[in-house]
RNA sequence: CGCGGGGUAGAGCAGCUGGUAGCUCGUCGGGCUCAUAACCCGGAGGUCGUUGGUUCGAAUCCUUCCCCCGCAA
């Protein structure tokens, strides 16, 4: 069975990595162009594309698949299927009914749930108990074709969205070798998608950064570990936007109102949220600075003045 | 050359309108206490990232390079 995969960052990577080793001929790979990334705008490229050469397959970077030429080139490789995982584009009918077998993807959420985007953030930032993978049929309609396979896994109470990632990447990565199996043997499933059930999500951004301190504990909790490793939970310390890495629960409650410093010592943070609630920060950074925990941003950054009221929100458009 | 912040005792910071360095925590010793993560007294610990320069004299001014971090993606 010749495959095109097609795909980006390095949760992609994982799954090439498993077909490839799995004996699969992965004929061709389609990846996001280079681009201009990190501190000096060096040029980068994908972790699928480095792997891919590494491997001696050849490598395609089209800036747009809506291309006669590109759907003819698709279609001089003679794949037999398909298989994307977070490729960053969307690929045209045109060449989804290339391929005999049609067109596969690796999505990380349990389908019909979390289409979209930041599937497995969301299901952080929602605190979900659990989520998972599903491979599925591409259609027309964003993350909508009908499943293959899924497989659910426990998200951890302080468990990042990073962190996730790397677990499901692996989880992805066999359930789509399994699937690709499936498919060679004809015992593939074909379960169409409830979408009264549906649900999508988009993008994570910068502005979902300022912590909302009227939220409950564990809504704040979830929300600092779901934004990491990207944009990250902000709070204002010392007139300063500090990124926010640790929190954990307490057993306190006060009169305080959301947002109020109610106590920093050795142990963290102590801010007041929503029904007289607490959360301890743990770990912080603030900018220009590298990460620490809040014993040691507080030996150098000591907070006078207990309880601190909230400052006013940054004053940013 | 994309923009910006930073490299000072084990840790986090101050000092940076030039005159051989200070704070908090930690650490070591002693004391108080039923006891202590609390408190009191005392001590150790720094070639101030690197190179060259200006100067009577630089952590503080200029220069070379290295490293860390944020933005941007």
């Amino acid at each position: 069975m010749r495959i095109v995969f097609m795909g980006t960052p390095d949760f992609a990577e994982a799954s090439l990595a498993a077909l490839v080793e799995d004996g699969q001929t992965v004929c061709a790979v389609y990846t996001q162009p280079d681009r201009p990334k990190g501190r000096g705008m060096q040029m980068s490229i994908s972790p699928v594309k480095a792997f891919a050469m590494e491997k001696g397959i050849p490598v395609f970077q089209p800036e747009k698949l809506r291309d006669p030429e590109e759907v003819e080139k698709l279609r001089s490789l003679k794949p037999d299927l398909i298989v994307t995982a977070a490729y960053g584009k969307l690929i045209p009918d045109e060449m989804l009914a290339i391929p005999g077998f049609g067109a596969i993807n690796l999505h990380g959420s349990i389908l019909p749930r979390y289409r979209g985007a930041a599937p497995i953030q969301w299901a952080v930032l929602n605190g979900d108990q659990t989520t998972g993978v599903t491979t599925f049929y591409l259609t027309h309609q964003m993350d909508a074709g009908d499943i293959i396979f899924s497989e659910e896994t426990a998200i951890g109470e302080y468990e990042t969205s990073g962190e996730l990632f790397e677990r499901l990447k692996i989880l992805g990565a066999s359930l789509l070798v399994r699937t690709v199996h499936a498919i060679a043997d004809g015992t593939a499933p074909r379960i169409p998608q409830n979408h009264e059930e549906a649900t999508s999500v988009g993008r994570l951004d910068k502005s979902m950064s300022p912590i909302q301190w009227n939220k409950t504990p564990r809504e704040i909790i979830k929300w600092i570990y779901g934004m990491q490793p990207w944009p990250v939970a902000t709070m204002r310390l010392g007139g300063e936007t500090c990124k926010v890495f640790g929190a954990v629960y307490t057993d306190h409650h006060t009169q305080e109102q959301p947002g109020t410093v109610v106590s920093a010592d050795k142990n963290g943070i102590e801010v007041a949220c929503a029904s007289g609630g607490t959360v301890l920060i743990t770990e912080v950074q603030k900018p220009g600075k590298r990460r620490m925990t809040a014993a040691e941003y507080l030996r150098g950054n000591p907070l006078k003045n207990l309880p601190l009221v909230p400052e006013a929100p940054e004053s940013e458009l």
